[in-house]
DNA sequence: ACCGTAACTTACGGAAGCGTAGGGCCCCGT
DNA sequence: ACGGGGCCCTACGCTTCCGTAAGTTACGGT
């Protein structure tokens, strides 16, 4: 692997490496491209492989570039990674908070289920990412933080649901985290197994969760969309 | 930290490291001894800081032994991994399905969710190990695997309830996911706030799983147990 | 008392992989 | 036409850690 022994032949930008996504190139971008390109790519990998086993080099290499590129842009594999990581979170809080609307607690729960799911849909690298943990953060990983930051907002409907109906508000917490785990795990599993469709998903959702296993719906239908199949 | 330069000085059983279970020892164990003696310091360190956080001469250090050794009994770093995950897997398994031992639904649930958080007690390490994801697996982890096994169960069970109910027993495999994230989401989070007692967790993962949202009880009992407080 | 074997040891060799030093091109403004 | 800055490259130093080779001590059977 070592072309140049001694000889430094220097310059010029590299071999005409075909790169994976097929075009040949040798693309000197813009600061900004690179930058995008470079995210895109570590997402890609960091999904794959996880944090430790995901080296930069491989990040660089799969962009068509070198090392200090990456260096240069984000001061290392960490600064990468954490800027993937927030856009990730931010994207999932913002689709699932802005999907929802609707006052009524069970119009909630499945508007909550459908955002995550086209979520999980839509950027599968991102939640594979967010659902692995973290770097080197022991106790409160990444994904405890995510869940965290999940489920305190459901903490806060559902506090406040609790309260109206006479349940004690102190248990919020644990509900949030039962109904968050619920719904993260099967968007977990639905990755993999890609069976049912996305509403039919979030259909059996929301029929476990609010109506229980003692009342589970025979035929159950979404409310905010018109059928089912 | 280079004592001896080119003196070997070799022979006699290492210095005289005070270990950090208090005991000065230098104990020579026999083989058996020293393999469990690995096993749950091993244990230990993985349930802190994940697989590929903890190195080889960590273990051995804090078993107040030299690296070789941990070679000589699992082979490297993924053999003693291996065996400390299979064994805890076990463990696990052995103490959900000995607790199904009641034939009404709601009981079993009941049963599974305090075996569960039995085992989160007694084994915290263990659970923390079986949480996060695997060393090179990239797209079953060991908690995929274990949440395969542990929801298989759930779907058999959940499957001949399903049929003998009306429901398509198809569907028992992603009601199953939805049990497992729920129950083991929150285990994972008591883990860190010890907040309640076991059983009142248990007794509002089952008022959650069996009632549903909609039809929470006010003051949930278990129906295994006497009395709540 | 001896000797074989089980239980350990101190080094190495070598592979990754992070981060940096020290440049070369090429465009764009003046 | 020339210089500065943006973009990128080839090494290289350095640390960490895995796994192994070769040799030392203790112990138990004969």
């Amino acid at each position: 692997m070592q072309r140049g022994l001694i000889v430094t032949d220097v310059g010029h930008y590299g071999g005409m490496t075909t790169q994976a996504n097929g075009a040949p190139h040798r693309t000197r971008m813009t600061g900004k491209e690179r930058r995008e390109q470079l995210l895109e790519v570590g997402r890609a990998l960091f999904a794959e492989r996880g944090f430790d086993a995901t080296s930069v080099e491989e990040i660089a290499a799969k962009a068509g570039v070198s090392k200090p590129v990456v260096y240069e842009h984000f001061g290392g594999k960490e600064g990468l990674y954490a800027v993937v990581v927030d856009r990730e979170m931010r994207t999932l809080l913002d689709m699932v908070t802005s999907a929802l609307t609707s006052g009524h607690p069970r119009e909630l729960i499945e508007q909550a289920a459908l955002a995550l799911l086209e979520y999980v849909e839509q950027h599968s690298d991102g939640f594979r990412i967010l659902v692995r943990d973290s770097p080197v953060a022991q106790s409160t990983g990444n994904f405890a933080s995510l869940i965290s930051d999940i489920a305190g907002r459901v903490e806060h409907l559902l506090g406040g649901e609790f309260s109206r109906r006479g349940y004690d508000p102190a248990l919020a917490v644990m509900y949030a985290q039962m109904l968050v785990g619920m719904v993260a795990l099967t968007g977990q599993w639905w990755l993999d197994a890609q069976q049912p469709s996305r509403d039919e998903v979030a259909t059996h959702l929301v029929n476990l969760a609010w109506n229980g296993l003692s009342g589970l719906e025979h035929e159950p239908r979404l409310l905010t969309r018109k059928r089912i199949s």
